[in-house]
DNA sequence: TATGAATGAGGGTTCATTCAT
DNA sequence: CATGAATGAACCCTCATTCAT
């Protein structure tokens, strides 16, 4: 509306996107070192200059990038209603939630894996690193207290560890699939195979949580 | 001792060994597109030149070394006597060893992910790939089935996923501590949080195996 | 004209002629493989990077710079009206003509006798090579056939043939002089020399033309 | 006979000449720049080092195998007997026994070719090219006069100039061989070929040298 | 004599980035 | 806003040559 008629080709917003975008998908193939700035301007269609007109330099388009990457695998709707629903039932959507996001975010993830090879640092000092993921482990943990609270969860569970243990095996599936293809000899991301993960995954944590009875002692001295 | 004292150089074997290894770190640090021949020879305290004379290039390196850091991860020591004990001890032993060994090898596991960035590229036509890890998943297969048996296990647990699992968990903890430790504001790499690891590893995994008896329903609608 | 009088940078098509100019002399000079890309650039009076700006690489300026010395050699007005003439003035004058122009291009057949070395690789794909000198091949027939119906040339000389004697005969003089002159100790490059070889090679070659007459046999059994 | 049993590797004659066999090979095809002292050792099947035992270096070794191309090219059976033959035949013996030689040698072509590029800077102080063809020179001399004496041949032509013409027309036939075959659409080297260009060569030479009769006049004003 | 190890110099090429339009 | 031209730094790799055995 406010647009002029001619104003195709002149879409900063747009321009901005695309490059963001192509970033990504640059930065997650070949990490920050590997990735070439002409590849990603010629991925967004654009003139390799204008990456420097919308963005300082190759290395903070990867700060840019990086946020963008976290913004995506938390999203706010994570947000889990959880009061209608039983603990167990609350995680296992939880779960299954972050699994299927991190599958369908390959690049995320493959950016963040370079991230750290850089140290983290290039979001050490971002301010919007600082509680993101402050609301979701605070969501866990009432879940958790709430199992512990009925019995079908053990106590003293810390929620920063019991997310990382999902993340982390959402993670690794996603990050070594190649390598773990090659060495299992098995094709690990086939459908069957991607169910059969989740399914596992979630049997793996849930079952996890749950209280040590007497009648099935994990040590014996 | 058949060495002269003054053998310091000309001792091929040595140097070869020497690159290698400085090749592994910068590998790991920078990744194979990052790391700088350079940098290399100068941590092996050789001339440049003879990267090219013990290896064809900077990529038939990086085969060497992943070739390296996969012995490095799977030693044969790793054969774990388990006829004398339960196979829940067994299998904690085998997850305490890894989680170890991984953690001592952060090397290894950078290297490996920077291969997974190259999907796999380097290690799929590689002949020492194959079956290297068939001895390890045919042990665990037996202590699953082993504890299967005697109803501390759930059936139909595959090996191979229950290895990734613990796999996953260790990886991830090492991987991404960097970010991590930043996005969760906390040293996830303190002693404490290192004993603590192991240990929430340990009670998840096992766990997570056991068959999930009446008393403590995983789900219910 | 239109041009600023300022204008000596930011011309395009002049930098990519430099480059082409000073890499002829530098091929013709040292061959495909002592060439220098810097030297070129330098010659040029542009940045080496330039090069790879213009062209795709050392080889394929090779490529271009070949195309250009056959468009030299062989220039349109090689034309010859030879309609007025009768057909062995007009092959002096293709002969004279030619000479010179060799001569006048020491480094084209340098560089053409490069490309041999490499077994005219770079040429042999090219789309301006077909029929480059069709047109010329065809007026030196025409010039044959005319002086063979006048009885002053013999019939069945291959124009191919014919003019590949002349294109030798001027070449090796160019070509070899170096060697030529220190072997037979004489400068074959003085202005008299040179004066004395053109009328050598008009001789030898119309004379070569003529038919064998009767009285003047030139073997006998 | 004085050797030991052992000494069948040891046989430093016989090395030097393989190295000067395969050095000659080397420069003729990759000129002397191109040239890899490395390719040369491993075609005469010795190792590397010993070019530097037995040659000062790579452009010494340039050297002497620019001589060994010379005494190859120009031997001393090349001598003519011609007191038994007419002028004309014992030109034509010479002319077909050079072509013959030059094609036999191709590699010699290529390295003086390529001596050129260096303006004979290799040959010009060496001992061995002084008056290397001056009785070849004289021979031909011979023959040019007796041939004017009997009126077969024009007068006046240079011995020098002759033969360099004799040369040209069979070198750039053997050193130009590929780009003519691509730029004139025609396989110059097939047997067929060879023939009609030996025919051709012999042809236009002596033909070339006739004197100029009444009742063919070369040019009219 | 013969050999593998080791070296320093240099060349082609790539890349992030700035200039001029 | 957008673009092609231009640059300097650096990197991988090659090569002729010397060292040590």
């Amino acid at each position: 509306m406010s647009k002029s008629a001619t104003a195709r080709t002149r879409d900063p917003e747009r321009t901005r996107e695309k490059l963001l975008e192509a970033a990504m998908i640059e930065f997650a193939t070949h990490g920050l070192t590997g990735a070439k700035v002409e590849r990603i301007a010629r991925r967004a269609g654009v003139n390799k200059r204008l990456v420097y007109h919308y963005f300082k330099g190759k290395e903070q388009l990867y700060g840019d990038v990086l946020e963008r990457t976290y913004q995506q695998i938390h999203r706010r709707e994570d947000a889990i209603n959880l009061d209608a629903r039983a603990p167990e039932q609350a995680l296992a959507d939880l779960i299954d939630r972050l699994f299927e996001r991190i599958i369908a975010l390959p690049h995320a993830n493959a950016v963040i894996a370079d991230e750290n090879l850089h140290q983290a640092r290039h979001i050490k000092t971002a301010p919007w690193v600082k509680d993101m993921h402050a609301r979701l482990i605070a969501q866990i943990e009432t879940m958790l207290n709430a199992g512990s609270a009925t019995g079908v969860f053990r106590p003293d569970i810390d929620p920063v560890r019991f997310f990382i243990s999902v993340l982390g095996l959402c993670l690794t599936y996603v990050t070594n699939r190649y390598t773990m293809s090659v060495v299992f000899s098995r094709d690990l991301f086939s459908p069957e195979e991607r169910e059969g993960w989740k399914r596992h995954v979630l049997d793996l944590c849930l079952n996890g949580l749950r209280p040590v009875s007497a009648e099935a002692p994990r040590q014996n001295a």
